[in-house]
DNA sequence: GGATGTGCTGTATGGATATACAGTGGTCCC
DNA sequence: GGGACCACTGTATATCCATACAGCACATCC
C-alpha cells in the first residue's frame, strides 16, 4: 500500500529531524513542526506509517520512533535523485558491444558499473569502453582494456578518439587535414581509415582519458 | 581533556544504542544497561561526557542526549581499527619511487591512496606501482602507468612481477631455468637480466595483476 | 448508503523522564 | 588536610510525553 502525500510529508520530516537533530521527534515536535492544533494529528500519521510499515513504534517510549529501511523507498524525488547520482558519481558504467543505432550510454550497452569515480580521470571520463582488437596496440591499449572516456564531441588532431563510423565504434588517433579525417591505428597491421567528411559523417563520441586493465574478473594471472 | 575508562564505556554505550535502537538512551535505560542502583549515576556521567565536549544535553528533552563529532575520537580501539580497514579495503596505496633498503609498502614509498578497491582486481592487488621507463613497452605498460600488484613471493614462469634487485624495484617478465632466473623486458631496446640464484638473491614483491593509465592528475588530454 | 480510510480538533491522564538535592567513599594533587 | 574530580546511592518532583476517548468533514469503495 503506498503513502499519501501528507504520510511521505511526516516521513520526510521524521528523516530530517533524525538526521538534523540526531533523535527522533516527540508528538508535540511533530505538532508544532506541521501547525496542527492536536497532538493526535501526530498520532494518527505515527499510526498510519506504522500500519504501513515504514517505521515502528515503541509503545511507552519517548520519541519512540523508528524508521524502517523499507522507508528509503518512499524518498522524495528530489532525494532519490541526489542519491542516485551521488551513487553515479562514485562510479562509471562500463560499454561492451554497442548496439547499432542506439545512443552508446543508452541501458542494453551498459555491461556493469565500475567502482571508481569519473573524476579519477582528467577531464574526468564519463564511461569505461571494453577495447576489441590490436589495432591501438603500440599505445598501450590491448584487447580487453577498459579505456575511460571523456563525452564530448570536440577533438583536435592527434587525440586518441572514440569515434563511430556506420554503427561501428572504434578507437583510434584522430588526424585533421582539411576537410579529411583521418583515423590512425597504433599498429603496422591495420590500415589507416580515412573520412571525407563533406561526404560521410564522422561521430565522435568522446577523448580516451584513461585505461583500466585487469579488473572485473579479468585476471591478468591464473 | 581525556575521558577515564568509565566514560569511555559509556560514550561508547550511548553511541551503539544510537545505532541499533535508533534514539539515544535515557537515564533510566544507561541505569539498566550498567547495573547502577541510581539515575544520578547516569546523569552525573553525562555531565561530564558533556563538560569534556564530547556529547551535547538538551534540557528538558527526553533522550535529549547528541553525539558530537569530536565524539569519534574517543572511539574503542577495535572499532577504530575496524574502521581504519574498511577504509583501507576501499583505496589502495600507490608507491612512487622506493627507497633502497625499505619495505615497498613502507610509508615514506606511499605517495597517496587511490579510491579503488584491491579486490577489484583478480588476485586482489595490495598496492600500485608508478611504473618507471619504457621496459614493458611491448606488453602495454607504459612510462607513468600504475601498475596493480598482488603481493605475493610465489611467482611462476612466464607471470610478470614487480621483483627487487639491489634495491631496485623493476617490472619484467620472469622465466626461470633451473638455478638461474632471467627477468625478460619487453622492448626490443632493453636487455635481459639474469640472475644465478645461488649467487645472488631475487626478491619478488609480488605480480602485475592490473594496470591504470592517466589517473590522479596526470592528463592523458590536454 | 454504510463501511473504511484520511486528516484533522480538543481534552485528559498516567506514566515516562530529566533533574535537583543530599550524601558516601575513593583517588590524586598541592 | 583541603579541594578537585570520580563513581556512585537514595529520594523526590515538575514536566515531558504517549496515548486514550470523543468528535467532525471529506473522500472512496462495494
Amino acid at each position: 500500500m503506498d503513502l499519501t502525500p501528507r504520510q511521505a510529508e511526516i516521513l520526510d520530516f521524521l528523516r530530517r529531524h533524525r538526521d538534523e537533530q540526531g533523535l527522533p521527534p516527540t508528538r508535540a515536535e511533530i505538532v508544532a513542526a506541521f501547525g496542527f492544533r492536536s497532538p493526535t494529528a501526530a498520532e494518527d500519521h505515527l499510526r498510519a506509517l506504522e500500519r504501513k510499515g515504514v517505521i515502528e513504534l515503541r509503545p511507552g517510549a519517548s520519541r519512540g520512533i523508528r524508521l524502517l529501511e523499507r522507508a528509503d523507498e518512499y524518498l522524495s524525488e528530489a532525494v532519490q535523485l541526489a542519491r542516485r547520482e551521488a551513487a553515479n558519481e562514485a562510479s562509471l558504467p562500463l560499454v561492451g558491444r554497442v548496439a547499432a543505432g542506439a545512443p552508446i550510454l543508452s541501458d542494453p550497452n551498459v555491461e556493469t558499473r565500475i567502482p571508481l569515480a569519473g573524476d579519477f580521470f582528467r577531464p574526468r571520463a564519463h564511461f569505461l569502453l571494453r577495447v576489441q582488437g590490436e589495432s591501438m596496440r603500440d599505445a598501450g591499449i590491448l584487447d580487453g582494456d577498459l579505456l575511460a572516456v571523456h563525452q564530448t564531441p570536440e577533438a583536435r588532431s592527434g587525440q586518441t578518439v572514440v569515434a563511430r563510423l556506420e554503427d561501428e565504434i572504434t578507437v583510434k588517433t584522430l588526424r585533421l587535414k582539411g576537410g579529411i579525417a583521418e583515423l590512425l591505428p597504433a599498429n603496422p597491421d591495420f590500415s589507416p581509415i580515412v573520412v571525407d567528411l563533406s561526404r560521410e559523417t564522422l561521430v565522435i563520441e568522446g577523448l580516451a582519458v584513461g585505461l583500466i586493465r585487469g579488473g572485473f574478473g579479468s585476471p591478468l594471472v591464473r
